[in-house]
DNA sequence: TGAGTTATTATGCGAACGTATAATATCGTT
DNA sequence: AACGATATTATACGTTCGCATAATAACTCA
């Protein structure tokens, strides 16, 4: 008697990770590590769940790598704005903080993500690293933008201010961003990026309000 | 033969829920949903796991119950300098300001809390419930502060527009303390309470950083 | 077209999960 | 000193967890 067995495509490991990964986000956003199992994943992913362990060879290395993957799509994300020409070096970071604090860096999905995420980077040796990088990549981008204003505007920018302003403006922006996200509905349209703009200008020393693009 | 029984000193209700929310908050700030298993509660609390089932009818319950005694304590550190005579209206909101943005109120624990609930309170409709309770209880304070500050500065507050003020300024709030939380080392010193002081000014149009005691 | 590769499904295992229930220790009252 | 109430422990049950392995289907290429 012939067992029936599922019918399937064959996919290249590209597109089966991707979607292992993309399902693992969602479930991560949307749940909260407790709905994202191994079982819950591959049938979002639309797989069985033997399939993760052909791709990934535990279950915190497929965390892991959507862990790097979601840091360095938000990072992207907001320098996208970057390749346009800017008027000015200071109108180039207030758009970089715009951007950040816009959608759709600034979305619901993303808060859940990061909430999901906490922990584990704060206890995860693994996740802790990939942490330390992402986080430092996107600080770092912001560090660059914030001296060559400062220099524009013949400002004072030795390395350990500008390092100091970095850490303190993105720790603006993180929180606003967070706040933003989590609370739709609570700010005008440009309240928050306008809240950011006057944040990071008072921190570094300069008016970013009205710089244009 | 006579078996071994754990002695135990008998405790009034009381105590051991009070031990078993301790416990539960505890846990699930340092390693979010997860870890906070009710094995792991009723040992970190000093019982064995049925007495759980005896105070609480179940695991959700007592989740309820932390969450709502957290909410309610992270109000009343906020609101217990509000106790002390201030200089005048604009000086009290600001005294609230800063005391959201200041330990104890700003604490890796907190924001550890934050992110273990999240999910919670977004899925559970009971924790809905018990979220928009305490988030309110926290915001209508904030927004009769607000109130009174702009009347004594014969500023026009109705009420449309306060609500929305006080809606932005806990935002504003919310965003600062939790990257205030979570980057303790990211802020000089009344950094991060200055940073909302100024934002929170400019919001509903008052000068809020030098007011004083 | 048939053999080889490997992507995929199917099934099973031990541990831990939340919950339920029975047994017993502790303590106030008489 | 014995009793009653109940706080507490102990044990068991069904489910789900992450992980392991065997069986099979899908595609490549000689």
């Amino acid at each position: 008697m012939p067992q029936t067995r599922k019918k399937h495509k064959r996919q290249t490991p590209g597109f089966r990770r991707q979607a292992l990964i993309d399902a693992t986000l969602n479930l991560l956003a949307e749940g909260g590590p407790e709905v994202a199992t191994v079982r819950v994943i591959a049938k979002k992913a639309g797989v069985t769940q033997g399939l993760i362990r052909h791709y990934f060879s535990t279950k915190d290395d497929l965390i892991a790598a959507a862990y790097e993957q979601h840091m360095t799509q938000m990072t992207e994300a907001t320098s996208a704005v970057l390749e346009q020409p800017f008027r000015s070096h200071s109108a180039r970071l207030a758009g970089f903080v715009t951007a950040a604090l816009t959608p759709p860096v600034v979305d619901l999905r993303n808060v859940g993500l990061w909430a999901g995420f906490l922990h584990m980077t704060q206890t995860d040796s693994r996740m802790q690293r990939v942490h330390a990088r992402t986080y430092r990549a996107f600080r770092d981008r912001l560090e660059r933008l914030i001296v060559v204003a400062l220099k524009a505007a013949d400002l004072p920018h030795d390395p350990q201010m500008s390092r100091r302003f970095a850490i303190a403006c993105n720790g603006v922006i993180d929180g606003l961003w967070l706040e933003g996200s989590a609370l739709p509905d609570g700010f005008e349209r440009d309240e928050l990026s306008g809240i950011g703009l006057q944040s990071v200008g008072t921190i570094i020393g300069l008016n970013l309000n009205k710089t244009g693009i």
